[in-house]
DNA sequence: ATGAAAGCGCTAACAC
DNA sequence: GTGTTAGCGCTTTCAT
């Protein structure tokens, strides 16, 4: 059997097949007006027999659009980015538009896509995930004439975008604990260690609410690390090296306070009596661990994304900047400070 | 400013720009032979100048040969097909492909996947992630004329794959509850509701290894349910209810052991002392959560899956099929049997 | 309503 | 070595 040396069909085969002339073939293939019932009829019948559909590449060479949008993160195993492209892809699908996925695990990662632009003359558009693009990256994509721009998840002035208002979420979760009446509280600020350093709403939002509460903040209260479970856990347990220790936590993540939560029961304290803990995201295993944190959707950002891009692609009037709630959900890591 | 309107520069504007023919500049471009120093000199440096990159869809369009490859997902914000998915994405991109991502959640995104096969003639090859292809979705595939189709984790005699072996997987847990004297075990047996059922290796293990130990089965012991942990919660609370408890757990993955912990220390009891619990898969929050397990090296599938999928495009002579091996970790939820 | 023809941006075969 | 030419599979005038 030679079947793999079949062919795919042309448009010229179909024509020919039913007797009609290419132009036709394509106009009736594609609903166009100006084709006989007839004729339209017996064309579609023999695309339809013999499966066949038309080149994209081929299509699109002529039209000028390419029906892809590419989608850039920084990661992929972790929750809030799967939830992310699953958000993206859902209406980009429905769209008709396919998704390109381009990795930028790490610094390197990251110059060499903005230097070597992978996704040039192959898309529509670009959805950036989770991390600013900086200036020399933006004057980089600027050479993807015509491609439209967007930002999900992350501070951008420069791009449309959604995302949450960080610097809420970490006043959200400051002011739960301290209503709860904690005064001595620890950060643990997570970064992306591969990625170029950005000024954080959510520590911000710690400072400020300190501030708010005239609470001088204790620098040996604020520890910076990576974002990750062991790297919370790490933090937590410096944290607990302190002369005197917080009574509250506030973590960037949940997944940096499941890390905290467990050097904290390992050190033999209890949560919430001891040491209160809070984080930011609703993962799904914060449920699990009785993690109260500050919730964001971080699917319904995806969709809403994809949405304002499909809008921008269509030169709709839409809005460019969408900033989403975040709300806190109490569950069992947070309590009175003992001695507040 | 108009730089909206700006347009990719074309080849033959590059040609003309550099005053040379068509052909020459593409002959430069591309490092082919025929092309004296200072010719090719010239016009790379011109296309240098100007930011060119050729139209990968025209020159595709040319060379028949799509450089992407669709890779097919039934979900993404769980860990596993992450990491499979960045492994798969590490080798590819370094390889010069581009990644067609496409989500099939549910049974109906499922069907209309195969049915409408969006990745058709866009692409040189299909990863399937995740899930067994049925018979008729692989004949649905054969119209993906000349299309390589590789599988990775999950069982498939028809197409070229790597995976491990869930029989065996399952059978090193089942021997670590059974050297520890357990007899009385249950299995939380996980299924994916939204995907036609499959028989599970990891399930025919829990029977096989009772067979072989004389312990016989209790039915009652056998609960099913959907992959997660809040199903694995409610599978535990089942198990729970039972006259007579077991002394230990095996769960088909993580997650479901996570939520299962939850029920067994929500009800009071301990563990590993009232109740022993294993899982598979090596979560991340397995180490967390101080869970057995049974690892497997995801991002390495991905990996090997891509690799192989390489060496089918070039027609090399390779492996076609890959078990990636699978081993024991021992934590802190398993134990003898108190009364054992 | 329909067919012929030009051309999208490129590669490959062919002359020179 | 280099320029010209003929397509790749389609869409889109433009006649008819």
């Amino acid at each position: 059997m030679d079947s793999e040396q079949e062919r795919e069909l042309t448009l010229a085969d179909i024509a020919r097949l039913a007797g009609v002339g290419l132009g036709t073939a394509s106009r009736a293939l594609r609903g166009l007006p100006n084709v006989s019932p007839a004729t339209r009829q017996k064309v579609l019948e023999v695309a339809e027999r013999h499966d066949y559909v038309v080149s994209p590449d081929a299509s699109q060479l002529k039209k000028g659009a390419t029906g892809r949008v590419a989608v850039v993160v920084p990661h992929l195993s972790r929750w809030f980015f799967g939830e992310m492209v699953e958000g993206i892809e859902s209406v980009l699908r429905q769209a008709g538009y396919d998704l390109l996925l381009y990795h930028v695990g790490n610094l390197q990662d990251r110059q060499s896509f903005f230097e070597l632009l992978p996704a040039r003359r192959k898309v529509d558009a670009v959805i950036v995930v989770g991390f600013p693009v900086e200036e020399a990256e933006r004057q980089r994509l600027e050479l993807m004439l015509g491609a439209q721009i967007v930002a999900a998840g992350g501070q951008h002035e420069v791009y449309p975008h959604v995302c949450i208002d960080d610097l809420k979420a970490g006043s959200q979760a400051m002011g739960h604990l301290l209503a709860l009446g904690h005064r001595r509280i620890a950060m643990i600020e997570a970064i992306d260690p591969e990625q170029p350093r950005q000024p954080s709403g959510r520590s911000a939002a710690y400072h400020m609410a300190l501030n708010d509460a005239d609470i001088e903040s204790d620098p040996a209260l604020v520890v910076t690390t990576a974002w990750g479970i062991e790297q919370g856990s790490t933090a937590m347990a410096h944290l607990l090296s302190l002369a005197e220790l917080p009574t509250a936590v506030y973590a960037h993540s949940d997944e940096v306070a499941f890390g905290a939560m467990r050097t904290i029961r390992d050190a033999g304290l209890r949560i919430p009596e001891d040491i209160s803990i809070i984080g930011i995201d609703d993962h799904p295993h914060a449920a699990l661990l009785h993690l109260t944190t500050i919730k964001q959707d971080v699917r319904r950002q995806g969709v809403l994304t994809a949405q304002m891009l499909l809008g921008l692609l269509r030169h709709d009037e839409i809005e460019r900047s969408i900033t989403l709630g975040t709300h806190l959900i109490v569950r069992r890591t947070t309590a009175s400070p003992r001695n507040g």
